[in-house]
DNA sequence: ACCTGAACACCGTTCAAGT
DNA sequence: ACCTGAACACCGTTCAAGT
């Protein structure tokens, strides 16, 4: 946001690599991961592609430090949340840690098919499980049961959970050819068929946006963390 | 495999859609995802890129049609584990069904990240889930309970759940300085620490490697069906 | 020390031209 | 009907040259 009102400023004090990160996460938010190339942030950022090779390693570098900033969100997100659930056990506390990170992650739609290419991690990456480890541990985890709770969670413990074909919305879907494949789908596909049909029921405007990813991702979440504290219970 | 040993009946057959869409897996196989550019599936067919075209629309169907390929393979793979578990009630119909499934993911390895980028259900795919939806329903899931299940076992249910920070392979770890980022490591991410003393305490060759994938991926998906289970009988 | 222009080796894709 | 050569608009990246 500052990086347009005040340009003059900004193209005397030297190009760094703090800038450059910012301005590829600004340009990712604000137009994809698609639009987040060498030039285009170059272009953000008031200066050549090839300059940018003086501040960051490549492209993965770029990556890299892009996903390092939203961990810095996500630490400091988490940190709130934490204090207001503290001494509740930590049930509440890894609740409210994960759909904090969510939070997180809904602001920065392109972060979780980011997250998904990495393959080092950085210490603000190590710091946020180590701290998660921690509240199981706490809260009276084994190592053993801990570290599997940490895979049973897999992206969840990050605030996403990638969700198969998501359907761009359709904005110029033709009604009557709606109801047209809602028969075909019926009859070739009962279950959904069955299923499709009680959705419309809940909300006839629309067969589509009718998979709440909130109540979804928070269903998905306490059936994760009732069933690790059943395992904890049997140890 | 076929693809090279008969080049000349090959060459006079004139190229199909199948046969473009099956060299296309056999590299991603052989050489990965990222070996899959148009040029390279055309010398792989005998062919320059541009003819390609003829046969598919754009390299997006190439991808359609890869996935369409592995979910034939899923389809025949859970139908033969189905007959094994049939009449055992839902749950182990269930788990059959999804350790089939990634029993053929491990054999495609590029298929969950080419899964993730897909938009539009086909055929194959909307078959897979309505038969997984029916198990659930014959098992007297309700279809919100259901399909709340769906969205919690998320890729789970077609197998796969995507690992973040896979560590490649790294042969030419100098022991030396191993033991030094343990220490380093410990110090600084205590929680971590410890699981990586106790984890080399089982297995003291290897710091790597010490997560057991089949392991992770069973206990996750057994927390999950016992936690549908528990809901269902509250129903 | 930082930035640039030109260039390279790749992509996916189009199109007129061949058979 | 199918295949090709040349070309286009993009990538990431290198390097010698500028200031």
């Amino acid at each position: 946001m500052t990086a347009k009102t005040d340009v003059q400023s900004e193209a005397r004090t030297p190009l760094n690599r703090e800038r450059v990160l910012q301005a590829a996460v600004d340009l990712a938010d604000r137009s994809g991961i698609a639009a987040v190339t060498m030039r285009g942030v170059a272009a953000d950022v008031g200066v050549e592609a090839m300059s940018l090779y003086n501040h960051v390693d490549n492209k993965e570098d770029v990556l890299d430090g892009m996903i390092d900033l939203v961990m810095v969100e996500l630490l400091e997100v988490v940190d709130v949340h934490d204090k207001e659930s503290s001494g509740q056990g930590w049930k509440p506390s890894m609740r409210k840690r994960i759909l904090g990170a969510r939070s997180v992650m809904l602001r920065h739609p392109w972060a979780p098919s980011v997250f998904e290419t990495r393959t080092n991690m950085s210490p603000n990456i190590l710091k946020y499980f180590d701290d998660l480890f921690g509240v199981f541990r706490n809260g009276g985890f084994s190592l053993d049961l801990a570290h599997h709770a940490m895979h049973a969670l897999g992206s969840r413990a990050l605030g996403f959970s990638q969700e198969l074909f998501v359907q761009e919305d359709d904005d110029d879907v033709d009604p009557e050819m709606a109801a047209m494949m809602m028969q075909q789908m019926a009859k070739n596909y009962p279950n959904i068929g069955a299923l499709l049909e009680l959705e419309i029921h809940k909300d006839p405007d629309s067969t589509l946006g009718w998979c709440d990813d909130q109540t979804e991702f928070e269903f998905a979440l306490d059936l994760l963390l009732d069933g690790l504290d059943r395992q904890r219970d049997d140890a």
